[in-house]
RNA sequence: GUCCCCUUCGUCUAGCCUGGUCCAGGACACUGGCCUUUCACGCCAGCGACACGGGUUCGAAUCCCGUAGGGGACGCCA
């Protein structure tokens, strides 16, 4: 039997951590297998659910790399379906009306918690013919009286809960739209999902959702009930895909750690999409929830900023540049920066931090820094040098190199001596990677005339 | 309240099924050191956990029972 998946979110806002990786798990599933990986939109939230939302859904899988095979499915364009499934169970019986106010069941479901018991429909009009003219009613499914259900969860393992726990619950509201447990078992029949891979808070609706497969004459999927990921508050992860985007991080340096929250492959840590795809299976999915740790992901990240090809990342970079004011190429200049910067931040919002003096000579001179190093008596060290670097044949880190060991030796002057004005001059402080790379990565007229502007700082 | 799920370093986890090789391994973070023209990277070292209590066993992180704590569900929301 083939592998059928789906990843079945609300449009009722944007894509964020927990759901992605729910969605993650379910692409990564259908891709270990050969399978098809589904989205299916739950647009049935008349009120909140948005056109917005399922672009922005869209688009955030888009940029994750796990693109569906098919969809996006609407529910809503699936109403017909709905009504007639339930109009079917009405003839055969498995369902009934059910003329009790919403206002009597809030008074039993009180009742019930007040006296300690269950809240739980009684069942009244299960088996009750005197049905009224006209009032407005719902439709409930008839749940097994007696038994148990048990599911063999692909992640939390064989689950066995007394049906005396269920009650029938609606399956179409008095306004003649359907419920979402109904739905969704209609949804995965017709869909031929063979696993239902989804977060463990429905772990207990999948014991009202089995019977309704039954009822439909269908079989149940296998499902896999991923526990949950903790302390996704506001600032920690339950910000959107786009954020973490806008944020600097690397799609494959999110779907990495994402992978990692709930499922491992012994002691490794980085894993490239293809090895995810290749590896990744439901035994080595855990049933503790995680946390989510934006340090890990941090340094998840700064991995894969060495680890993809340089050019690669000033392509990405660009956009973030641009938003700085600066209007940069992806070209080989930029990938020059990328490549001796990006070692330096953790994220591409950080590689611009740490580069900006590189697209702008409008920085301070770091006060300390000049008091310390900018020593009137290298003057004609540092004069010399200029002059041999704007002579330079060509311009490259060891070709620059040898002119500092060169004017050093001459002049009896430690590397230091002419590193560190170096650094302030071009760079406002004495912190960069080594000077000739970092010389030999400017423009050269850039760089000599950073350096001559430097020497106004030698002035005691 | 009832039912379901979970519990190894601060965090992510390996080990648990098939008890001994685990006085519990890796990673992030943190601390110290090394490298070095600065900073960063890198490398090395350190810190740090089997929730608790019973049992089974020669032996338990691993098996059983209980307790506590956390999460989830119990809707004419999805």
């Amino acid at each position: 039997m083939s592998v059928r998946v789906r990843f079945a979110p609300s449009n009722t806002g944007h894509l964020h951590i927990g759901n992605a990786r729910t969605a993650l798990f379910n692409y990564l599933y259908a891709r270990s297998e050969g399978g098809t990986f589904i989205l299916r939109i739950e647009d049935t939230d008349r009120e909140r659910s948005r056109d917005e939302f399922t672009d922005s859904i869209v688009e955030a899988m888009n940029w994750l790399g796990m693109s569906p095979d098919e969809g996006p499915v609407f529910q809503t364009d699936r109403m017909d379906l709905y009504r007639q499934k339930v109009d079917q169970l009405l003839e055969e019986g498995k369902a009934y009306r059910c003329y009790c106010t919403p206002e009597e069941l809030e008074a039993q479901r009180e009742q019930a918690i007040a006296e300690g018991r269950k809240p739980k429909y009684s069942g009244e009009w299960r088996d009750r013919t005197d049905h009224p003219e006209d009032a407005p009613y719902t439709v409930r499914i008839k749940m097994p009286l007696e038994g148990t259900i048990t599911i063999d969860d692909m992640v939390q393992g064989e689950v066995t809960v007394d049906v005396d726990e269920l009650d029938d619950f609606i399956i179409l509201r008095s306004d003649g739209t359907p419920t979402y447990n109904f739905v969704v078992v209609v949804d995965d029949a017709s869909m031929e999902i063979s696993h239902v891979i989804r977060g463990d808070d429905h772990l207990n609706n999948t014991f009202r959702q089995v019977p309704v497969y039954h009822a439909l004459g269908a079989t149940p999927p296998t499902f896999g009930h991923l526990p949950l990921i903790d302390g996704l508050s506001k600032r920690a992860g339950s910000a959107s895909v786009q954020d973490y985007r806008d944020d600097g991080y690397l799609s494959e340096a999110l779907v990495n750690y994402m992978s990692r929250l709930g499922w491992s492959h012994g002691d490794q840590e980085i894993f490239t999409p293809e090895e995810l795809t290749d590896l990744f299976g439901f035994d080595s999915v855990g049933r503790s929830p995680s946390n989510f740790d934006r340090d890990k992901l941090n340094w998840v990240n700064s991995e894969w900023m060495k680890r993809l090809p340089a050019d690669e990342v000033a392509r990405r970079w660009v956009p973030f540049l641009e938003d700085r004011g600066f209007s940069v190429d992806a070209d080989d200049s930029l990938t020059a920066v990328a490549e001796l910067m990006r070692d330096r931040a953790a994220t591409l919002v950080e590689l611009s931090e740490v580069s900006t003096y590189f697209f702008s000579d409008d920085f301070e001179y770091d006060e300390a820094a000049v008091e310390k190093w900018m020593k009137a008596q290298n003057r004609p060290a540092i004069e010399n040098l200029i002059e041999r670097l704007a002579a330079l044949d060509e311009w490259t880190s060891d070709a620059v190199g040898s002119v500092y060991r060169e004017v050093g030796d001459e002049f009896d002057l430690g590397l230091g001596n002419l590193a560190q004005p170096t650094r302030i001059s071009l760079t406002g402080s004495t912190s960069s990677p080594s000077v000739f790379d970092l010389v030999a990565t400017f423009d050269r007229d850039e760089a000599i005339e950073r350096m001559q502007r430097g020497l106004q700082l030698l002035e005691q």
